[in-house]
DNA sequence: AATTTGGGAATTGTTGAACACTTGACTCTC
DNA sequence: GAGAGTCAAGTGTTCAACAATTCCCAAATT
């Protein structure tokens, strides 16, 4: 009894993942305009499907829809940066407190979102980098074991995500985070949640600044001309 | 110059407006299956329209829907509410640590929000009770000065409150958490934000626990017959 | 009698076309 | 040039149709 793998999912919720995937991926930058009819033709569904699809990821933040004008790729300002960092560490701290070493799915799967992460540093692939990067801290989350927060976490990220694609992509370097996730790692499979919390918050000050800076340039640069 | 006021809000927005109260008040109780077609005809719109709208209340939790078989309002389960307990904790409990006396904006407000509670208890009016416990609660959140936060408690009291107003109009006494809440803002008011954090973290606990009984009840009841 | 098996009805998912309204750009005038 | 009028393009919304799926019920099977 083959029991699944049918194409359960609405058309609508598969424009909606194809369009996620290509603002999360830098595919469609920030500020870039979206048009329903030519999506619709180009993707082969109709003009409600699509509105249906944009309307799904405007409420998660990657589209921002203003009435009359249209959809656009969502645009993280830093105060919307600021404010999704405060979130990471008021979320993530006590994910790491709460951590057990019998946690070991959430363990094992660190391990290969880590692997993965080293793997694309090696291999200059930066969106993957960033993917394993913050797929790395919803892990982190999961030590909460609830469900609502991690979807609400994995939105967060995916606002972030959206801002750090291009920004990584040659103003800095994003494997010199690595080795902060390797410790974060070792420190939890070894137990010392306390040592991990106040390293992951030196992690995210400095993640944070990084990302900052290359924003801050980029606006300079917008301002000159 | 009047530059407000005019409709400016698109049906479908306004539609899911509309549903929501519903949902919240109690007045669609969970459960309840809801077709696309009356509803489209009773509100004087679209099928399209009521669609999109029922996508947005899907998409808060508070309608769950299975494809083909339509929508029905969410029916919050034991598990759902222990989760969404688990995050109260997680987050008011350091808004108040971080409130200052200086945030008189948010205290003038909870103030009003305690009255307006008194008030309905005074007139026996459970749903605006509920509303106002609520909406205090979610100006402790507002210490965090985080919008996203905010939104995201907005909708996870939401969850609750569809829970909550139901159950509490026979079987409890909902003015009990009423000097809770009194006690809460004095010492807010004081800046003992400490001795205020165990308190309400007392208090998240009591309503639990009052939700919890009368949730389990219901089952009991539901699972006789 | 209980269970399976086919139909339909009813409802949702999706499409395509239509029309009203808003917006933004363009032109035309002064 | 600055402001008023014009117009094409695009969104918001409606409507009507059809495909796909579920649900219910009666007939057939065991």
């Amino acid at each position: 009894m083959e029991l699944a793998e049918i194409n359960r999912i609405s058309v609508a919720d598969q424009v909606a993942s194809i369009l996620r995937r290509r603002i999360l991926d830098g595919e469609l930058p920030p500020g870039t305009a979206l048009q329903e009819l030519p999506m619709a033709t180009s993707l082969g569904v109709s003009r409600n499907t699509v509105r249906e699809a944009t309307r799904i990821l405007s409420l998660e933040g990657l589209l921002k829809r203003s009435a009359h004008r249209g959809v656009a790729v969502a645009q993280l300002s830093l105060e919307d940066v600021a404010e999704i960092y405060q979130l990471r560490h008021l979320l993530e701290i006590p994910a790491v407190l709460v951590a057990k070493m019998e946690d070991s799915d959430v363990l094992t799967e660190m391990r290969t979102a880590l692997e993965g992460y080293e793997d694309a540093v090696k291999g200059l692939d930066w969106v993957r980098a960033v993917r394993c990067d913050l797929y790395f801290h919803t892990l982190l989350i999961r030590f909460h074991r609830n469900r609502r927060l991690e979807s609400f976490y994995q939105k967060l990220l995916g606002e972030l995500r959206m801002g750090m694609v291009l920004v990584d992509l040659r103003h800095d370097d994003p494997g010199g985070l690595v080795p902060a996730h390797r410790r974060i790692y070792q420190l939890l499979t070894s137990g010392e949640t306390n040592q991990c919390a106040t390293l992951l918050a030196q992690h995210l000050r400095d993640s944070e600044s990084r990302l900052t800076v290359v924003m801050d340039q980029r606006i300079a640069r917008a301002a000159a001309k």
